[in-house]
RNA sequence: GUCCCAGUAGCUCAGUCGGAUAGAGCAACAGCCUUCUAAGCUGUGGGUCGGGGGUUCGAAUCCCUCCUGGGACGCCA
């Protein structure tokens, strides 16, 4: 569509003596297709040309425009409503398609390098719903990054160190049971963090212990590092089931304590720049000066915070992985602890500081409250997603007996339910769970989606051309016969225009996502494209037309199937060719 | 108390760098399978865009103010 845009700007602008650019960014999509496909609003050249939008707007439209693409322009008030040619538009729609890479990547970020920072579970607790929002954000951004020649670095920044071990540990000495954990180790290690927390609420030596069980292990106590490497292992196992099934991979597992030797440097950096000061006995680097409340960078008892790990993680990405930009997809809640690491970067002179960005999301909730590990109240995502594949398999079962693969298609459905189910939604709205919600298959949901995929692919099939597709030869030589025999009554009905124009739009959104780091826009747009393709396959018979509206028919459903299939992979969905 | 995010149909949400009559899905009701996958399609009903001011030819969108919900605010992450 903005190539569309390009064309009738520039024929304007030589009418009008207005800059392209301009008129292009003026002109618009009319609320109602029955109006025009585009539309130029008269009122800000009033000023300029005194005269009023309707007198402009009728002058414009008299005015022959010069442009193939334009059908007929017919003045509605202060607006200008242009038609577009549909033979002529279908045309560059489908070159676009298919003998231009640019439909669906770019090479805006050829030779950078992105650091994103996603999923990040804590070991020893139960993956939840929580980190879903953070894995399947991430990894759509790194998608979208990757599909305009950014490299990423998909880092998952595990929560394995803190004071939260020495709770664990405590807990564990005390009232653990080593045959029972060893049976089922989160659920029994979580257990044992949430009997801590009750303890403690009687008890609060307790968390004294706690601290000091954390200080052997930062002191190098093998016993308690035994058992810490233990607690990591069995949970990475735990969630590598996870990530199998929802089909996400890392190029760097790094937790926290993997910075634990580069603090002390940075430490020092920051403190020979002049920028550390004591207060209440702590080591803080003050930005009030930038608005902000002070930054800790060590307690009052020595111990390293949670920043001094962000800010020696940033600069190892910046550093010793070579990122030019860094992101965060961390929750909301934390803006303040990013906004502050930033502003130290920046304090320290490093001009990266800017090419840093945390991508917030809203919370997700459990009947309005926030789920919390301690209390125990969580929805393990585990639990969510089998739910999701043995509906999905239920439905499969019933409607499609005989399908092949169907234990695998299950899984791709169920996952892709909860999946796109998360992307849809603005990520800084909060999101109360639902299982009903997330396991919906019908209407907006992942699994519309992939069902109007695998009917594209069902219709390519039978007429063997799954594979291979509408030659582009063949297609421009139909639509140009069309243009020629018929450009006044139009050949191309409706739904299948509607169609045409909900493709052209896939371009200017996918940089708009990639600009905006928000993958919905994506979801949101996938899914005007299955409407539109149920739509034109509800009204135009596809195998069954005589040519050449056969073969036009075709390639726009192999036009259709490709630009759903490349939405799904952005998304990290998958797209089974037949459910 | 200060700062940040959100508030649009019964529910979940689009639309928010100002443009025409504010749109989907779910739920409810009514239709469409001898024809390419009915996980689909069509139709009906449903709105003080949280309230109030302001800027503008034009405001759900920008500014101010208030209300509601959530979050953050130094030794947790």
């Amino acid at each position: 569509m903005e190539r569309f845009m390009k064309q009738i700007a520039n024929s304007l602008s030589k009418q009008l003596m207005i800059d392209e650019s301009i008129l292009a960014s003026w002109l618009e999509i009319p609320p109602n297709s029955e109006m025009g496909d585009l539309a130029l609003p008269c009122f800000r050249l009033a000023k300029e040309l005194h005269k009023s939008p309707q007198v402009i707007a009728a002058d414009i439209a008299d005015a022959l425009v010069e442009n193939e693409l334009v059908e007929s322009a017919v003045p509605a008030g202060p607006y200008v409503n242009f038609r577009l040619n549909r033979a002529t538009a279908m045309e560059q729609v489908m070159r676009q398609i298919r003998d231009d890479d640019a439909f669906y990547h770019g090479a805006q970020g050829a030779g950078q390098v992105v650091a994103i920072d996603l999923s990040s579970p804590n070991i020893a607790k139960p993956f939840s719903m929580g980190h879903l929002r953070s894995t399947v954000i991430g990894t759509a951004i790194a998608n979208l990054l990757e599909s305009d020649s950014y490299q990423t670095l998909r880092i998952n920044h595990l929560g394995d160190w803190g004071t939260q071990f020495g709770k664990i540990i405590v807990a564990y000495h005390r009232y653990g049971d080593e045959a029972k954990i060893k049976a089922n180790p989160i659920q029994e290690l979580n257990a044992l963090y949430v009997q801590f927390h009750e303890a403690a609420q009687d008890d609060p030596s307790l968390d004294d212990e706690a601290r000091a069980a954390f200080k052997r292990m930062e002191d190098g106590n093998e016993d308690d590092l035994r058992l810490w490497r233990w607690m990591i292992e069995v949970s990475l196992e735990e969630f590598a089931k996870t990530y199998a099934m929802l089909g996400t991979s890392f190029t760097h597992n790094l937790g926290e304590s993997f910075y634990n030797d580069k603090m002390d440097a940075v430490v020092k950096e920051i403190q020979s720049l002049g920028l550390l000061v004591e207060s209440d006995g702590a080591e803080v680097v003050m930005l009030e000066d930038v608005g902000l409340p002070p930054c800790l960078i060590k307690r009052s008892d020595g111990a390293t915070l949670y920043a001094t790990r962000d800010l020696a993680a940033a600069l190892y990405r910046h550093k010793d992985l070579c990122a030019d930009r860094l992101l965060y997809v961390v929750g909301g809640e934390q803006r303040l602890h990013f906004e502050q690491v930033f502003a130290v970067l920046t304090r320290m002179g490093y001009d990266f500081a800017k090419n840093c960005k945390h991508i917030a999301f809203g919370m997700m909730r459990l009947g309005g409250k926030k789920m919390s590990t301690r209390k125990g109240q969580v929805v393990r995502l585990q639990e969510v997603l089998e739910e999701a594949v043995g509906r999905a398999k239920e439905i499969i079962n019933e409607k499609n007996p005989s399908l092949q693969n169907a234990d695998l298609v299950a899984k791709e459905i169920g996952v892709g339910a909860v999946i796109f189910n998360d992307l849809k939604t603005n990520r800084l709205h909060d999101i109360d769970f639902s299982m009903e919600t997330a396991l919906a298959f019908e209407g907006e949901t992942g699994p519309y989606v992939q069902y109007t995929h695998a009917r594209s692919c069902s219709v390519l099939r039978k007429a063997y051309l799954l594979d291979a597709g509408v030659s582009p030869e063949q297609l421009v030589t139909h639509s140009q016969a069309i243009a020629q025999v018929d450009s006044q009554t139009v050949s191309l009905d409706d739904p299948t225009w509607e169609l045409i124009k909900q493709l052209s739009l896939f371009p200017g959104l996918r940089n708009r996502a990639i600009d905006e780091y928000d993958p919905s826009l994506i979801a949101k747009h996938v899914l005007d494209i299955c409407q539109a393709f149920n739509h034109f396959y509800h009204d135009c018979p596809i195998l069954t037309a005589d040519e050449p509206i056969r073969s036009i028919r075709l390639a726009l459903t192999d036009a259709a199937r490709l630009t759903i299939r490349n939405s799904l992979q952005l998304l990290g969905i998958g797209y089974p060719a037949e459910i």
